[in-house]
DNA sequence: CGGTGATGTGAGACAAATTCATAATATACA
DNA sequence: TGTATATTATGAATTTGTCTCACATCACCG
């Protein structure tokens, strides 16, 4: 049984109409059109649509059902192509985000809340970038953008600045480091440090401070959460190295002190990649303004 | 943009299968054609439904939604198919009733329980068939099956008889009439009658006894409802003619009696209309037969 | 019983989908 | 880096199916 949308337009157009001459015309076909099209439905399906013994001709049982399958169905097919259209005009569309760094989640889902308020078509998902390589999975177009502060030459992928931060040295009040004004390479020798579990090269302690220097601190532990890594801090099993933007409620704390790193000021920015013909799409360009402008507002408080 | 099942079938197929080449097979169609064919989807739905960017090539942000569409709705199609097919071998089916006379509820529930049970497929209904005229609506299939005692001769409807009735005559105890064995037409001169709110061509008491023999009763009344006929009867408040099959619980009752009509014995024959070509499907055939036995063995007890 | 309003039928025109053969492209592996 | 392999794309010819046109048929109504 070759059952198409035509034929469901057809029996929808034939009972609204009241017949199959006024629904040709509905349809903007010619009389024998649809009475051809129904017949050879009818042969195929091997089942009457419609009864024929009166003349405007009606559905029968079996037409009936099919006439509830078309009522139900056809609606869905006009909204698929309304939000194609929508789609195509930018209205809507889809942000699914690989983060690669841990500390982002502290001022993304601020920056995602007055998104969604804005643009509540588009299709928003986070995804931790941790376990998958996040840029070849955005060129996949099984992600949207990814928020990174390693930007590499790519076919095809740009990397819109957003922000720049400072990665900060947070120790303990108690830790005998609080008493300089400026935390060195050196100064990590006898420390353990905490970082989240990500290899070296995408930990700024390491790529800006201590593998240019050769310093290997006393040891290293990872831990997976912001949070966490604070309290060990506090309780003095360590010191960290976080971006200025996470340190901003730990400033004002006196269980902690937080130092620049140096000798010079360590400056990193922070991109969103994304697919070079998706920069330019409405809701695109105005998450990557969000994402400039909300983070340093938040910054100052 | 011309969507068509077809192009339902081969995003989930392409989808399913992950790739181009495999969901071809799948189809029973060449590569070349789905290729076409997606091709052509893609133009006139001015949106990419892949990523091609990778070799087997996988669904896009928008190909995703339509997969969505197609998941929900093929099972849909599916099914109705099956339906079909129960429909065509008589598994399956509609059989909406219209019912003439008011008394019949009391056997045909009944009946209709065990068909239930017998046929859980068919879509069964009632329909009081007393504001239209049934056997027209049975002719243009907007009712399957007529119950009424008065055949016709009408092309392509059949009257299945089902059983036997004697309309009898009720009243109170202390009404005079009590003391007759037989209750004429002239008896009634004195009496309020108490019939269903119908024309007086479709009352039994009227076609078999009082028309014939010119008699008018004193008074009638006419009264919806079985239950309430037989209160205001025990109020002695008038008499009424029911068929005999609603009185089996009144005859061992104290404050009623029941009395055939005479002279002869009048006997009536209810029968179920269908359309001729329905009466040999399984599961009216089922109907008609559960008509015949399960009313009688009402009766009896 | 013939007119009116409806549906059905057959032949040909036309459009669309499919196939075949082959090209282009990506991936994997040496 | 090249080569084999797997995958998708393209063009022309063919097949399939759908529509229109013209006309046949049918039911109903006065």
């Amino acid at each position: 049984m070759h059952l198409e949308f035509r034929h469901l337009r057809t029996i929808r157009a034939i009972h609204q109409a009241g017949g199959l001459a006024r629904a040709a015309d509905m349809l903007n076909m010619t009389q024998s059109a649809l009475s051809h099209q129904v017949k050879g439905l009818e042969d195929q399906a091997g089942i009457e649509l419609f009864v024929r013994r009166a003349k405007p001709m009606r559905l029968s049982a079996a037409g009936l059902r099919m006439l509830k399958l078309a009522e139900r169905i056809l609606p869905e097919i006009d909204a698929l192509q309304d939000e194609f259209a929508a789609l195509k005009s930018g209205k809507t569309g889809r942000l699914h985000i690989a983060i690669e760094c841990h500390a982002c989640f502290d001022w993304l889902f601020p920056v995602l809340e007055l998104f969604r308020r804005a643009w509540p078509e588009v299709d928003v998902d986070i995804r931790a970038g941790l376990a998958f390589e996040a840029l070849p999975a955005l060129n996949r177009e099984e992600v949207d953008l990814v928020i990174s502060s390693d930007p590499v030459t790519l076919d095809g992928i740009t990397f819109n600045p957003l922000f720049d931060y400072h990665p900060m040295f947070v120790a303990a009040a108690q830790n005998p480091l609080a008493s300089r004004e400026v935390i060195l390479a050196e100064d990590f020798r006898d420390q353990m440090l905490i970082t989240y579990p990500v290899a070296r090269d995408r930990l700024d302690v390491f790529t800006e401070l201590l593998t240019p220097a050769r310093v290997e601190p006393r040891g290293q532990r990872q831990v997976e959460l912001t949070a966490v890594i604070l309290m060990l801090v506090a309780a003095n099993r360590g010191v960290s190295v976080l971006p200025d933007w996470v340190l901003r409620d730990v400033k004002s704390n006196a269980d902690y002190i937080t130092r620049p790193l140096g000798p010079g000021v360590i400056t990193k920015r922070l991109y969103a990649a994304t697919r070079t013909e998706d920069a330019a799409k409405p809701y695109m360009a105005h998450f990557l303004r969000l994402g400039r402008t909300e983070p340093v507002k938040l910054q100052r408080g």
